[in-house]
DNA sequence: CCTGATAGACAGGTAACTTGAGTATAGCGT
DNA sequence: ACGCTATACTCAAGTTACCTGTCTATCAGG
């Protein structure tokens, strides 16, 4: 199954990357996209950002490196704290966290169109879906993941 | 849902990981698990092992090396090419397989349970191949993927 | 104000790939 | 029988997306 899941996985972002591509966007990988879902509107911190997305702080900090040097967000230092940094969208960011989701939701809907126009879609979504919240609150009685929108 | 099918992806990958290193079992990795899925009994060649899993030539002769070394596989010449050599477990590689293919199973199970006992799991898992076959199928038009045991 | 926690920076390492280039052998068409 | 192209594999180097370990600056509690 999870290699199932893997092969997926794979294939959706090998469609992404080649709409992308087409939109002209050669520098955007799956972890950006990520990166633009676990964004807050008002300025998040790198550290909160990487235990959000389940890596290191300097894995964190080096996507956002990559990811500010490409020119989709700024850091600008936090007036609260001066430890910190938080990071925001530039106008380019918005702009592309918009192409993302329109591209992916795009991609999920030829999806749902190949496996007989979206029931049998919506069902494997909720099962994932099911399937990961059971797995977090196994151990853990956190918070549930939210159902991923993409 | 491709973010979504990764992180069932990854949990699974720690889960089995977890399993193997309690059975001592430290130097296999998941890709180990497809390419042990990926022999034929009677011996396989690296490029089709490579084009089986999709990856590089190269980088399937350094999955092997890997294997190799770590003494779950073994290369003889091929008699019928005198380019080739033939991919055939060892008997502790034969011994690793059958582990993996428990763990897997048990991890399966676990999963299926963690799900209502079954029949969402197996839903679940009949989806996922399906949209696989439907994404094979969409420019070539090839054997389907055969529905994966894991 | 000292102490320990936290935010992040800097350096180096690793896994699992990739591309590019080269060698040995195979097998086909002429 | 000979040359040409395809195939099986190897070697070398580069890339991506992480990791651990160590460091400094700052914050917050007793």
């Amino acid at each position: 199954m999870a290699l199932l899941a893997n092969r997926v996985f794979k294939a959706c972002e090998a469609d992404f990357f080649e709409a992308l591509g087409d939109e002209g966007y050669t520098d955007i990988r799956m972890r950006h996209t990520a990166l633009f879902e676990a964004l807050d509107e008002d300025g998040t911190r790198g550290s909160v950002l990487a235990e959000r997305l389940g890596m290191t702080q300097q894995a964190m900090a080096q996507l956002l490196d990559d990811t500010q040097a490409a020119g989709y967000i700024t850091r600008i230092p936090d007036p609260t704290d001066r430890r910190a940094r938080v990071v925001m969208l530039t106008d380019r960011g918005q702009a592309a966290v918009e192409l993302c989701y329109a591209l992916l939701t795009r991609i999920e809907r030829e999806y749902a169109r190949l496996l007989d126009d979206g029931d049998e879609y919506s069902s494997l979504k909720r099962g994932l879906t099911r399937l990961l919240n059971t797995l977090a609150s196994r151990t853990e009685t956190t918070a549930p993941a939210k159902p991923d929108t993409y």
